[in-house]
DNA sequence: AGGTAAATTTGGATCGTTCCAAATGCAAGG
DNA sequence: CCTTGCATTTGGAACGATCCAAATTTACCT
């Protein structure tokens, strides 16, 4: 059931009321601000608490009053720039409101993602922020967490029965609109044979943005052909090792809407392989606008996400929940912004 | 002294046990897999168990046994995919070992960083792996985690009476050797005015990767003049800014090592708007091997320093720390390894 | 059947804190 | 001097697990 280290001799309440012959119960008042005590007393017990390096068991405080001051962190993939900026978001919030973030990461494998709320669980979060793994199943990671513990979906919906978890918080970016903008941009570049590049069709973000892709070009009256369509693993070395699918057969699109920035930067080096020079011979654009996009030759056409405000969001959506643990269930998408820089070119003329 | 939130009522062994009318304690050992109970007995309980969604509490099992369960991991930038990394390699081997991770971001802020770590000793962590902030000092570092929890001092010296931390176990890079690498390499492509670019001077990676650059050019009977050492903030923004200083008087030179990937990334931008096309006018190194050091135009020549094995050597070293208490504390430098790309061309001819 | 050893099970104290009802101290008023 | 009221302080029982010594049951021999 995992491993304990035991821990050396700490200094306690009671060794401080034995310094200072008060009892535990005023010494535990003095250590809560309360305005019971007596001005002398307090003072005589801070001392003591500095004199002994007095260290506060927040464990032991939380068994006795059955609450919680810790809240899980559980993601798909910390290593992706894209979520460290989201966890550091969360984490700013979350410590400033006096909790503490128990880190989970998952690795996008739905086996540790399991066990990781499992091994989390045992330490009873008051809350918890979960970007799934892809292939999730709703109603196992419901008996994982319980209904007691509230949870807030973050960036992908799950797969199963959600019916079983409409309790959850939701906070999902709107993926459809922002594969529209994109799609619409490039159209308006001049582009009519568009491809939608990579992600994995098992996501719920990927069909979200292949959906406002598919909107866009249809509301143009452009054809979408099965080979525009193409799945990779949304990492950059599949993607470029993807890249050739795109030139199959005759039609070759001139442009592609790519699921995120990491395949976007994997197709511009399948490009270069294929001796294309993206941003001058094939127009494309992310999603995400992680760093590396604003310096990429050339620089990528993406959507911002703004992934620290993100974090930042759904650390103050679980606050919000602990507050009001029955209100009804609240689902946020928020807005993502078309950034347009130079790999989106309009069609080369050869 | 911190939020905290009531948590619903939840299962006990007591209510396992008066489900099945056996004591608490016997519930207890079939919890922790005891030889001791009998089988029948064993798949009653466990049975149970299961129909009343029993969840263990480790905290009121690390109170009893004085053990506990979590390692803290504190660090400077988060959102830095090098620590993001790392933050994953941690957590992957510390979950292994039945650890969870208790999360710290510190934003490059002392005053953070020493809140921070106040608010997860409450949580009691028997090991703290902390990366600490910049001008950080020894002695209240020292104060604020005590004597009793084993710390791994991870990238970075940190100020003040390092005498008074030297129970402290270290894990750093060679910075210095991997900087010498990088010099010997530019000069082995033929320059001869070198600059070392970025980073802060009051840091100690930045000193030792200054150190190992001075080293080199001494070796090779080269000069170093006092307009070559730029200090920047270590970021791309502020290595665009301080670009114009290379240029700032008649010897000018020919090529740069920077302090880390971002400061490189920045200055070829500094370098572009004057004009200069780095890679071909001008050679340049980081430090780091992020990711989008492979992609950036030209790819980046720089130091690999594979933060997600660090991550995993981290957990490790601090895993064995718990096993042997009081051996005594040990440095670890790890080796970094020069990756030779296109942006450490030879001299431009004009 | 009786006795002993082995296998199981169990109450009660304990970890470090908080809660609560009750006790104490103290000053003013009659 | 004795109430009364207010400000402080305080024992002891929780919280949910584990430990330990002792109690109970079962198994085995003669």
């Amino acid at each position: 059931m995992g491993n304990t280290q035991p821990v050396g001799r700490k200094v306690t309440l009671s060794d401080i009321a034995a310094g200072c012959d008060v009892s535990r119960a005023t010494v535990s008042l003095v250590l809560r601000g309360s305005p019971l005590v007596n001005k002398h007393t307090r003072a005589r017990v801070e001392e003591e608490l500095r004199r002994q390096g007095y260290v506060y068991n927040r464990a032991a405080a939380n068994l006795r009053r059955r609450t919680s001051s810790s809240i899980a962190l559980v993601l798909n993939d910390l290593a992706n720039p894209f979520f460290a900026e989201f966890a550091a978001g969360v984490d700013e919030v979350l410590g400033n409101a006096g909790f503490v973030t128990l880190l989970g990461s998952t690795g996008e494998s739905t086996a540790r993602e399991l066990a990781v709320l499992g091994s989390l669980m045992e330490h009873g979060p008051a809350g918890i922020i979960l970007s799934p793994a892809e292939g999730g199943d709703a109603e196992q990671i419901l008996a994982a967490v319980g209904t007691q513990t509230p949870l807030l979906l973050f960036n992908r919906e799950v797969g199963g029965d959600i019916a079983a978890c409409d309790h959850w918080d939701r906070l999902f970016l709107d993926n459809q609109h922002g594969a529209r903008l994109a799609t619409e941009h490039l159209i308006a570049q001049g582009h009519r044979r568009i491809a939608f590049y990579g992600g994995h069709l098992s996501s719920s973000s990927c069909q979200q943005r292949r959906a406002g892709y598919v909107d866009a070009m249809r509301k143009a009256g452009l054809p979408v052909a099965a080979s525009w369509m193409v799945e990779c693993i949304p990492n950059r070395l599949d993607a470029v090792a993807q890249c050739d699918q795109l030139f199959a057969d005759g039609a070759a699109p001139t442009a592609a809407v790519c699921y995120n920035d990491a395949v976007a930067l994997g197709l511009m080096l399948g490009l270069h392989k294929r001796g294309l020079q993206p941003g001058r011979d094939f127009a494309l654009t992310g999603f995400d606008d992680i760093a590396e996009a604003a310096v990429s030759a050339p620089p990528l056409t993406t959507l911002a996400v703004t992934p620290r405000a993100r974090g930042r969001q759904a650390a103050e959506l679980i606050l919000q929940r602990l507050q009001e643990p029955s209100s009804s269930p609240r689902q946020t998408i928020v807005p993502v912004q078309l950034l347009v820089r130079a790999s989106s070119c309009p069609p080369h003329v050869a």
